[in-house]
DNA sequence: ACGCCCGCCTGTAAGC
DNA sequence: TGCTTACAGGCGGGCG
């Protein structure tokens, strides 16, 4: 489900709602949901007592800091929810793992497909553990790269465009639904070769994918419409409102008004406009 | 060493 | 209507 704009939505409710609570108990329903841990004791133990101090994100990852210098780990997957709830609210379906702090509430993990996760480790095991942070590329809104150097890494790596954007080492946190969006932003196609770029689309490119990623996080991300994308107060981002070919198969592309293809190409679906990506 | 494809799960929707 | 199949935001591993 949650790529960038989701993750960083949520993060920062979590960082607003949550920073100065201390965790009073944990419930685990699904051992799978907390599997690198070896049972709901070794998990619960490290949280509870502890105290939120902040939380920060890298690329799809949310990082929840403890007062003892622990961190609480939570990934998403495809169809992970973190909810804010209270103890008399009613407990959804795949409910997984509640959090109840002291000073009342609850963070509530909500996964059907359990794909997500949470754990708990410490900041210099965390790299060891999940090998995707060690080699995280660079956070397309938290960091600026000059364009040059984007386009040194763009002609290094020699490959299509979208499997690219999706690369985790490449550049953290975009997924299937933005890759698209901004290859539609930039009029490029999604399997374009990558040192094929001239200087101009390269500036293009760099733009469109800042820029969607910023817009999309003002509109607090895209929830499709099964809405398994939910923010921390369980509601909907409205940024699919405004998307121009991801999920619009057959229909006008806004530009051009040509119709919206859909292929299937590294076994998930391309959303493209024939006419306007090149 | 890289790109590609499958498997991991569950739910929903389309297809026959 | 009802069963079967395909597919869905992510990622790791194994293959060629």
């Amino acid at each position: 489900m949650p790529e960038l704009p989701e993750v960083e939505t949520i993060r920062r409710d979590l960082d607003r709602e949550f920073v100065g609570r201390k965790v009073k108990t944990v419930e685990v329903s699904r051992l799978r949901s907390i599997r690198r841990h070896k049972n709901t004791k070794d998990f619960a133990g490290r949280l509870e007592g502890r105290k939120i101090t902040g939380v920060v994100r890298k690329g799809k990852y949310i990082l929840i800091r403890l007062d003892d210098g622990g961190v609480l780990v939570a990934h998403l997957g495809m169809s992970g929810q973190l909810l804010r709830a209270s103890p008399k609210d009613p407990k959804e379906r795949h409910t997984q793992v509640v959090i109840s702090f002291s000073q009342g509430g609850q963070l509530r993990f909500v996964d059907p497909r359990t794909f997500g996760e949470m754990f708990v480790t410490t900041p210099d095991r965390l790299e060891a553990q999940v090998h995707e942070l060690a080699h995280l590329g660079f956070d397309p809104i938290d960091q600026v790269m000059s364009w040059t150097h984007f386009a040194e890494m763009l002609y290094a790596r020699k490959t299509r465009l979208k499997p690219l954007l999706t690369d985790q080492k490449f550049i953290a946190g975009i997924g299937n639904i933005y890759a698209d969006e901004i290859l539609f932003a930039a009029g490029l196609r999604f399997d374009r070769s990558s040192e094929t770029l001239t200087a101009q689309e390269v500036r293009r490119l760099y733009r469109a994918m800042t820029e969607t990623l910023q817009d999309a996080i003002k509109h607090r991300g895209s929830s499709l419409a099964d809405e398994q994308y939910r923010d921390l107060f369980g509601e909907t981002g409205d940024f699919q409102s405004l998307h121009k070919v991801y999920d619009r198969e057959g229909k006008a592309c806004p530009r051009c008004r040509s119709l919206i293809t859909r292929v299937k190409a590294n076994g998930r679906s391309a959303y493209f406009c024939p006419q306007c990506q090149v």
